[in-house]
DNA sequence: TCTGGGGTCCTAGGACCC
DNA sequence: TCTGGGGTCCTAGGACCC
């Protein structure tokens, strides 16, 4: 299968409708404007070499890049150029496609010649929306999702059970999809840093560390291997979440009872756009500076908004008067139709 | 005043039941 | 006075990804 993953696939968007901005640092994130909390979305190639990266904060990346040009982030301008990109890649020969975000997904197909293929498709997406792709080939969907990042940018990069061992094995497993600084520590602890000595585990040793599901998972993981079946299934979202960054921290009691009362509005317009009840509602604190708890509550299951706004407001009575809060969020967990696509291996986030 | 917003899934521990 | 063992459900918290 491949997996194709758009280059710089925000900042490239923003240059295809001022080309003007062509070769010049571009950081996209927030309102546009560095003095409010935000983050990097994404950086063109010109200001990743002054070091800035995705997830940064925008205050910090713009002071790395002095004449860099800040935009806002503009949500439908890249939800529409990513459905030209999915049209493009459903439409190549054969084609089975999971989407993974608005700028990456797996395509799986029984072709011959997989760098034949992924140069064709390279080339559709090419032409159709001028925006350039990078493609990994490979026999699982983690080779090829891993392969990827080798054949950036507008490059192609192969990875099988032949040659996992020789590209990965010596890397550190942070370079993992899905591993990320905790585990990585935490495999160190057991004294496995690289990707070979992952490999080489006994998933059964790593059980005690991280459990049942994910001990396993991540000795599967070390070795390339798991799925090897393109899911062109419908997504169905478990659940809509809406959250608030304060540019300044809250403390006003009232403040509070309005935010979580707009939170709930905004999360209840995604949820009765699906027609689907609610079947849980999750509130999430950040205290300033960094705390975060969360407080969860099942209810049964409705749809009556006056019912769903009442719970909400149940579940912030139990934020703490007079701590300055930065961030609230909400989240509506939604009952799943029966034929959803569920318990498949452990992914955490990106279909 | 350094830290977005939208997702998914797993695990630990307590409550409760038989 | 002592206090099993298995199972399920729920909440809180954590980790990771784009």
């Amino acid at each position: 299968m491949l997996h194709v993953d758009l280059d710089q696939f925000i900042a490239a968007v923003e240059v295809l409708r001022r080309p003007e901005l062509a070769g010049r640092p571009i950081i996209v994130g927030g309102r546009g404007d560095p003095s409010e909390r935000a983050v990097v979305s994404t950086a063109s190639y010109e200001a990743r070499v002054f070091g800035v990266s995705s997830g940064m904060p925008l205050r910090i990346a713009a002071r790395k890049v002095p004449d860099a040009v800040i935009l806002p982030v503009d949500h439908e301008a890249y939800l529409a150029a990513s459905e030209t990109v999915m049209a493009t890649l459903r439409a190549q020969p054969g084609a089975t496609v999971q989407v993974l975000g608005w700028d990456e997904a797996f395509i799986g197909t029984a072709t011959a010649d997989p760098e034949a293929y992924a140069r064709q498709v390279q080339a559709a997406v090419l032409d159709r929306t001028q925006l350039h792709c990078s493609v990994g080939i490979g026999d699982t969907l983690v080779r090829a999702k891993v392969a990827t990042g080798f054949g950036k940018p507008a490059g192609i990069f192969r990875l099988t059970v032949g040659n996992w061992l020789e590209v990965m094995g010596p890397r550190p497993t942070r370079d993992l999809w899905g591993v990320g600084a905790k585990v990585s520590g935490r495999l160190a602890k057991l004294g496995i840093h690289t990707v070979a000595e992952l490999a080489a585990a006994d998933p059964l040793d790593l059980v005690p560390e991280f459990g049942p599901r994910m001990g396993p998972w991540y000795a599967e993981l070390g070795r390339g291997d798991g799925a090897t079946v393109v899911d062109d299934t419908p997504w169905v979202a478990r659940g809509h979440s809406r959250e608030t960054t304060f540019q300044q921290d809250l403390t006003d009691p009232l403040q509070v009872d309005g935010a979580v009362r707009e939170l709930a509005a905004r999360v209840l317009e995604d949820v009765v756009a699906e027609g689907r009840p609610v079947v849980g509602l999750t509130l999430k604190v950040r205290y300033a500076p960094f705390a975060t708890t969360t407080h969860a509550r099942k209810i049964p299951e409705t749809y009556d908004r006056n019912d769903i706004l009442a719970r909400a407001l149940d579940l912030a009575a139990a934020i703490e008067p007079g701590r300055p809060i930065r961030l609230l969020g909400l989240r509506a967990e939604m009952a799943m139709p029966e034929d959803a696509r569920k318990g498949h291996t452990p992914t955490r986030g990106g279909w």
